[in-house]
DNA sequence: TGCCGTCGGCACGCTAGCGTACATAACTCG
DNA sequence: CGAGTTATGTACGCTAGCGTGCCGACGGCA
């Protein structure tokens, strides 16, 4: 637990409630640091706590029977984990792993559902964020089956620059593997043609993005559909 | 044409209601045919109705801004469309497309609304609804990505068959195929596939499901595992 | 009875991605 | 510096599914 002073608060689904719902919301958090590697939850585990990151962010990872395993989320600073407490259910559905390191506010959950019921514009801002989710897995869903894997990649990078904040990302092709769905060795042929066309650079566990718009172009339209969803649903009030 | 057994006409998410919530929520039905093609709305369009389906099934697809469409849920009996109203957003965000004709408890959206305020068992089970459809969508979402169209075949006929109550399905393999994602000869490979096993019989336009746990054992595991978390968070209580 | 639209079987070459395996290169740490 | 570990490059044959097109069979309807 450290010191809520150090950190701004860049979450996005708290940065625009209303100042007394956000005060009282944040003296019961307190900043914790999130590990790279680090699981938060397993699936049908429970949810003891959200977490709002603010500048760490998590993948959401389905789990099969037969344990094939793929992302399907991600929650960095524009989102959360453990939204389904929202819906009154404590019950993880998803596997949570921490992929960026950095820092976020958490609350433990019983605290959480009590506090969601005095602030209705948390609350609502919160149904807004799921409704947003649900669209995105929606449209992952889609994606994943017919996009071919460079622009998967692509659409995956850009996303996680979204939440890293940075140009550079700390992933190997195995981990991106891990999360696409795919071969490493896929990876590395996706990761050469992009590098190829100048748009971007990597290097041993780092990438850094180059040519932002250059990759939304290579991207599929997911990306941006997600983030103009986003945008619309969650706007500033 | 009927079914091994009479349809109880009631749909699954209001069955259960307390006596006094169900009767006023009922009384601001009404009920209307779902004619098969019949497209209830459109992405983007505006929800002017939630549907509780009672006979008659409806399939949720995305459609992608490149137009490829893939459905990724499914609502019959068991569950309800127009579910985002829940989240107080009453644009859609799906494709609703009727897929099986039958009778639904239709009702505005804004009285839906209202309702809803009044109605917490109700409320409370829809929330939970839209917990297990999060955890679908996410399934699915792996599911599409790793599992042959075998075995995505032979899921997709169990769910159809739970909703339509019946083990005859009006399906055309062109159909299949749209809903699946692939091509209307991948299907015929695969259909060919169940009937030589004694699965399915088919003849233009009409499957019959013979040997329905077989066809289970067909399928890949994410059908047992949606039902089972559907059973364990719908449960009656 | 014959016509025609719909439905399903099938075949062709093609491609993306698979599973696997091995080689090199770059860092880490003793 | 050298040994071990990790990250990436690459190659092989293989398979599922693609896009397409054609054909026959069924059945509704005149």
């Amino acid at each position: 637990m450290t010191s809520l002073t150090q950190i701004p608060v860049t979450n996005q689904l708290l940065a625009q409630l209303p100042a007394d719902e956000r005060d009282v919301f944040m003296a019961a958090c307190d900043t914790v640091e999130l590990a790279f590697g680090e699981v938060l939850v397993e699936p049908a585990g429970q949810i003891t706590h959200v977490y709002f990151p603010l500048d760490g962010f998590i993948s959401l990872i389905a789990i099969l029977v037969d344990d094939n395993r793929l992302e399907v989320a991600m929650a960095g600073r524009e989102g959360m984990m453990g939204i389904s407490l929202v819906l009154g259910v404590d019950e993880a559905p998803l596997s949570a792993l921490v992929q960026g390191a950095g820092s976020a506010l958490r609350m433990e959950a019983a605290r959480f559902q009590l506090l969601l019921l005095s602030s209705p514009v948390l609350h609502q801002r919160l149904k807004r964020y799921l409704y947003v989710m649900m669209n995105q897995l929606a449209r992952s869903s889609a994606c994943n089956h017919f996009h071919q894997v460079e622009a998967r990649l692509a659409r995956w990078l850009l996303m996680t620059q979204d939440r890293a904040g940075s140009d550079r990302l700390q992933l190997t092709h195995e981990f991106l593997a891990m999360m696409l769905g795919v071969r490493r060795a896929g990876i590395t042929l996706a990761a050469i043609a992009l590098q190829a066309r100048g748009l971007i650079h990597y290097h041993r566990g780092e990438i850094t993005v180059l040519d932002r718009p250059g990759l939304i172009e290579a991207s599929c339209g997911c990306y941006t559909a997600d983030r103009a969803l986003y945008a619309k649903v969650l706007a500033p009030s």
